[in-house]
DNA sequence: AATGAATGAGCTTTCATTCAT
DNA sequence: GATGAATGAAAGCTCATTCAT
């Protein structure tokens, strides 16, 4: 791939991470196009569909997450995923909309996300600091619920003390 | 409001509660228009806009939920309400993307449903069900954001317990 | 159907039949609504697709040609094909390269108007007038492939004794 | 003009006759370079526009045919140029949707054939094979519009026969 | 009051053609 | 001379909303 090329599909997809980020559902391919600064075309030559776009933002923005996940601390890495989620939830939204399948490469870098949760939830069981009656799919739900908690940092702070001592043992 | 008017208001809204609660912001007013067997100029003519029938919609949902919040005990209706959440937040959405403003009606009856919330929850503290040191905001927040946690009523159960155990003084 | 609708239905058909029989497959739905006096939903809302909208135009110039049939005698009617055929054959392209399917209600109408020209050289073979060793397939494809003939009126009147003197006795 | 260039041009002039043969008006100049394995641009440089590949690929398909009509018999020379004709109706199709004029140079080797074709029917007609009563225009005519005999063989075979019969003396 | 037809702006996607490497 | 990235105009189609009956 030229080096252009590259650079121009890496801009269009932060772009993209943004707008749909902010507008959901109801932001445009068009509008990645203008503030990429690049034709409509270009978006298309390199996503050759809106669902291929959103996709793309969507697993980068989970490989991202499963980077930092290596060697956190699960209260710690519980906390950063909720501050981070609220723009991820709209891409997801947007790509649900645009036809987005549950079992392409997204839905794949999800899972890798969810194990890598996983893993930080046996070692704090190991640990002693979360319960041990409690398994992944119900930490993993409770992780995606309160990441769609608005509002500002303080609220969040307290929900997330009362979900850390609903954990503990 | 001649009485074949009021029948039709209603129809629609009941409708358009199904409508929109299923399909979120990607269902259409022509498909509320068509399952209620009304033109589509019928619901214009009762809510001038798509998004002032969303409103509609949510308030009479508001306010049934807070007429069942009377008498009722702080974790049955906790309870209650995350389980009735998903299609209410389908149509929040519906309502947002299609303008839908934080300052309407919508918004007030919101205010009252956590109000009523409010007072269950004081209620609870004084009983001695719900540790002291939390407030309003953040259990409310915790209640929105647990309603969104999908998957099957399992481990929705169990991510209840987590959050209640949390809750526990 | 209101009145208003079926005359702009109506409209849209005789303007499609021109459009596409004079543009074939090059031509643009857009370009209907324009020349129709009506706005490009306007178009949709009657025929949901391109193809729906040629298939129409099809079927009723196919009707019309079976209208026709009755009563003519065989050469006549051959000859009369043969000088409406040519913007048909464009809307045929138009309608193949829009995907329309050979089981749709179009090729129903087709398959009419070719059983009414098996009638006509049935008779026409009773009569004497066609020779027996012929059967409906060939007939009818030299009835097509004439139908393409380009060019002056002169021409094609030579081309047609060529043909009826081959299909004599 | 370099040999590699030589080759590319080549090269590109068969895929595209495939390509177009196939899919007509439909088909992409992408889908050619793919096919011919080099970039489009290579393609552009070779033929300025869509319309000037295809007018090349007409050329050289007629000058073809030119070749092959040297010494040929009438009758086996049209049974042959009707055989060999769908995929060069396509590219017809298309050159003339992509613009294609008829006072360019493909006209021009449209003619040449078409010159061909008469002196097969003037030895034809001397040798009295054929009837003395018809001219070019219209047997060429005839031989067009033979060419676009759909259906299997059988039928055209069938239909070449009533040709055959009615241009006899 | 109710209807359904009409509207136009907007969306996603495609394609012939040009430009920089 | 060849490449592939970029382009913008245009297509088909949808939807909230308005108008005439």
């Amino acid at each position: 791939m030229r080096s252009d090329g590259q650079a121009n599909r890496d801009r269009i997809l932060s772009v993209a991470e943004d707008v749909f980020g902010r507008g959901g559902p109801a932001a445009s391919t068009e509008e990645v196009a203008r503030r990429a600064g690049v034709g409509i075309a270009t978006v298309f030559r390199h996503f050759p569909t809106k669902a291929a776009l959103l996709e793309a933002v969507l697993i980068r923005r989970f490989d991202r997450l499963c980077a930092r996940a290596e060697g956190a601390g699960f209260y710690d890495f519980f906390r950063f995923l909720v501050a981070d989620a609220p723009t991820k939830i709209a891409i997801g939204d947007a790509f649900e909309e645009a036809g987005g399948g549950l079992d392409g490469p997204a839905a794949e870098a999800s899972r890798r996300l969810r194990q890598a949760v996983g893993a930080l939830l046996a070692e704090a069981q190991e640990a002693g600091t979360v319960r041990r009656d409690v398994a992944l799919p119900e930490v993993y739900a409770l992780l995606v619920a309160t990441s769609r908690t608005g509002g500002d940092a303080g609220v969040r702070d307290r929900v997330l003390t009362i979900v850390s001592d609903g954990l503990a043992p």
